[in-house]
DNA sequence: GATGATCTCTGACTAAGGTCAGAGATTGTG
DNA sequence: CACAATCTCTGACCTTAGTCAGAGATCATC
């Protein structure tokens, strides 16, 4: 892994610093990426880049100049400030971007078709993985902050996905939860999961829910996991859960990770699919 | 391919950038890392991070003022001068590589142990094919600085494998050579190929070799793709060749890329497995 | 309408990274 | 031995990257 690193920076990290310097300084250039094709809240770019405000504005004032940005205030809030790529921006962004397949395409140009493809594969392999062992999974409160984001996202995804809606009082009580676990990627939270006490053994797992961009890296499956520990330390030697059947992966997650399928056990609104699963610490 | 690189400079580069630079800015902390266990001629520091000669000395003064690094003389050339680590250096460069070990280990923790396997796997491949790709191929005169270091690095080791040893004159006249390739890699030959026109149709592939360091990226095979596809060029649509019996991982690479085993066709010596395969353009 | 919070911008400053043109010592070569 | 080449070092200089403390405008709230 430490040798991966000191090859990549070493060896495409160079070559790909190399790209994006050429015409201007990275900083510059990072700024122009990132302000990309829409209209950008300077507030955003601060964070996203993780600028000081004097900086930035420093930086855009270059660029101005360059005719490559236009900062205009903001219409709704006139304290705030909007950057938006000229013509010649959108230009410049298109030569990075047609530098960068460039040197892509180089290194491809070496390797036969059948190996194209596993490169591919073998990078995006790796991507999801380090994606999923950077993804912090931690015991919250489930009325803070993070936690709420989790619910209500995940009541609106429902209300989406079921036929016959969802509503926000059909969540879980979170003074009832005996686990909470959200999951962060980079300090947002992208997944969450609960377990409901049904009695003094059994818990009853409910809200596992996975933001949509952080889907098929395996954190529904680390969730899960997780969460049995957690139950197994709380005493807990089985769970039960019901799911909808609009859930298709939900289901297979299930089904592959040991739980079987079960007789209803309780509420059966949205549910058409009941599991159970003993587990131990 | 572009969106790894993004994920990975924005995640894991970020990450790693930060471990090395807490103690002392990057460039230092490059350095004394470049340095390493052994002595290190400073002409090849700059080769290696491509410094300037000025920007050299001054980041050495500025590690040997803290009693990290020592610089003397270099007792073959009065001119050059050699960077050693003291003790201290050398405790510096240990902690470097605690705080890198940390961050990986903390990306691991969150996988379990077949995801962590799978991950080392995934990086190495991609590791390997990257490198594979970056390799340049190309026709060079056989007479040149780096088509003759390969060669008389391929006849130091036949000398060593061979139990009979090997005679620098039993190498090919490279006025002789039809075809004749050298791998670069960053800039150093990694590898050569020939071929040796038998007949109007016929050649002899000779000479195929790669560097001890560039096994096992499919450079080999590689190396022997495009040779066949210049012999083509040159109107060849038969390639002969004979190997000795110690160089075994050859005689497979050969017969999976299509060589049959044949019946000597000339010179006998160092010589046990004939092998022959048609090619056309 | 006063007050505190928010947002951008300015000025002043620092460190890091890097370039360039020689100077001075030494070595290889005709 | 003269001369060109090589190697390190010095001084002068520049850009990039980043920080910090306010100033000024605007907004949200009581």
């Amino acid at each position: 892994m430490r040798r991966f690193n000191r090859f990549y920076t070493r060896h495409i990290g160079v070559l790909t610093d190399r790209y994006l310097g050429q015409s201007r300084p990275l900083g510059e250039a990072r700024l122009l990426y990132e302000i990309g094709s829409g209209t950008t809240d300077l507030r955003e770019l601060r964070g996203r880049l993780d600028l000081d405000s004097g900086y930035l504005t420093r930086l855009l004032r270059g660029l101005g100049d360059d005719r490559l940005v236009e900062v205009t205030p903001d219409p709704a809030d006139a304290r705030a400030r909007r950057a938006t790529l000229t013509a010649a921006g959108r230009r410049e962004v298109a030569e990075m971007n047609r530098r960068a397949t460039g040197v892509a395409d180089d290194l491809l140009s070496g390797l036969a078709e059948a190996q194209r493809g596993e490169l591919v594969a073998a990078l995006g392999r790796a991507e999801r993985l380090l994606r999923l062992g950077a993804v912090r999974v931690e015991q919250a409160d489930p009325a803070a902050p993070a936690a709420r984001r989790c619910l209500t996202a995940y009541a609106n995804e429902l209300r989406d996905r079921f036929p016959e809606g969802f509503a926000d009082d059909d969540l879980v009580d979170p003074a009832q939860a005996a686990v909470f676990l959200v999951a962060h990627e980079s300090g947002t939270p992208v997944g969450c999961a609960a377990v409901r006490p049904l009695d003094a053994r059994t818990g009853e797992l409910r809200h596992l829910w996975v933001h949509a961009d952080a889907r098929g890296i395996g954190l529904g499956r680390r969730l899960l996991a997780e969460t049995e520990r957690h139950a197994a330390d709380k005493g807990l030697t089985r769970l039960r859960l019901g799911t909808h059947e609009a859930l298709g992966e939900a289901v297979a997650l299930y089904r592959s990770a040991g739980y079987r399928a079960t007789k209803p056990y309780g509420d059966t609104a949205h549910t058409h699919h009941w599991f159970t699963k003993r587990i131990s610490p």
